[in-house]
DNA sequence: GTTTTATGTCAACAGTCCTGACATAAATCG
DNA sequence: CGATTTATGTCAGGACTGTTGACATAAAAC
């Protein structure tokens, strides 16, 4: 008898066509509780330390990343309202973590960028972020990694996946 | 010149050499953001509609899964504390979603269960869920799966990690 | 019989998010 | 130029989730 494909496939993958199964699905999403809760503990301990919470990090972050961002434009990727951002911007700025200029094109716009302690301060946040994740990349190896990063990329909704995974991938990176 | 198991590697897995670099790690932190971001949004949307949040859905998820548990346990599970599940459990079971009834061994303590229509309501959270998770999952591949688990698991803390991952795979699973 | 354990509850506070409403300055449109 | 839209700020109030501290009760354990 031939090796049809449906046959190579099955040696191939094992018994992963269990891999859709519903107690699969709740191991994965009981793993993302998990997961999520352990990766935001590191630096949720030394944003507390200074009096920030989670939100303050996420500011810092993408401010960190694209630096002359427009508050429209952290806005909408973090999904928050200007308020709600607003809380978070005034104590960064008032400490002197965050500074903003007009824009030149757009003297309404306010561009945000992170200050010489605001960049050390992300630093440090990231640091203690990287370092659990780090560890858990090594540990599971290249392909392990590839996986991860292709079912969290398909976690995000269609409309928008386009989108974030562009900024993910594509926005420059003073680092290398 | 012979085919080296590096240089197979190498092909195999093209730059993946590089999985350990700043840039990935960042990458990765965005992602878990995002990700996580879309993971709860489904079921966000309908506990809003009952007037629930995202605590009732921790707390329906896991006495759904772990029936009889006593309070102390589900306060381990969640990490927080017994002021704050109160908050959460008062009103799931004053609707009827969840009942308690006192341990045989020891009376002092609250076994903790859903109610049928506490089932009904946490089987419609899990599906709304259950659909994000198993699209990405199915369109990802069982292997991208496998790596997803594998990553997911090392991030969380080696003390806890046992802990947690036996009780994500362990418990029994009334759906099969 | 005293102490510890499991749980409940009241109070106060912090952080993050929301909606609604109104204000200002600059860009843009007609 | 005047009217409108846009980018941003800000005040007010409310909801959810988490915290700490303090005190209460009933049952188990020593």
């Amino acid at each position: 008898m031939p090796d049809s494909p449906t046959l190579r496939a099955l040696r191939r993958h094992g018994d992963d066509r269990l891999f859709l199964t519903g107690r699969k699905l709740r191991e994965g999403a009981e793993l993302m509780f998990f997961a999520y809760r352990a990766f935001t503990s590191d630096p949720d301990r030394i944003l507390h330390e200074r009096g920030y919470g989670r939100a303050h990090h996420r500011a810092l972050h993408f401010i960190g990343r694209r630096p002359g961002i427009s508050v429209a434009g952290l806005l909408d990727i973090l999904g928050i309202t200007k308020q709600s951002l607003a809380r978070v911007l005034r104590p960064l700025t008032e400490d002197g973590l965050v500074d903003s200029i007009p824009g030149e094109k757009d003297r309404r716009q306010r561009l945000l960028t992170l200050t010489e302690q605001g960049r050390a301060f992300e630093g440090a946040l990231a640091e203690a972020q990287r370092e659990r994740l780090a560890r858990a990349f090594r540990e599971a190896g290249p392909e392990a990694v590839a996986g991860f990063r292709a079912v969290t990329a398909l976690m995000i909704d269609g409309d928008a996946r386009d989108d974030i995974l562009g900024m993910v991938y594509d926005a420059p990176d003073a680092t290398e």
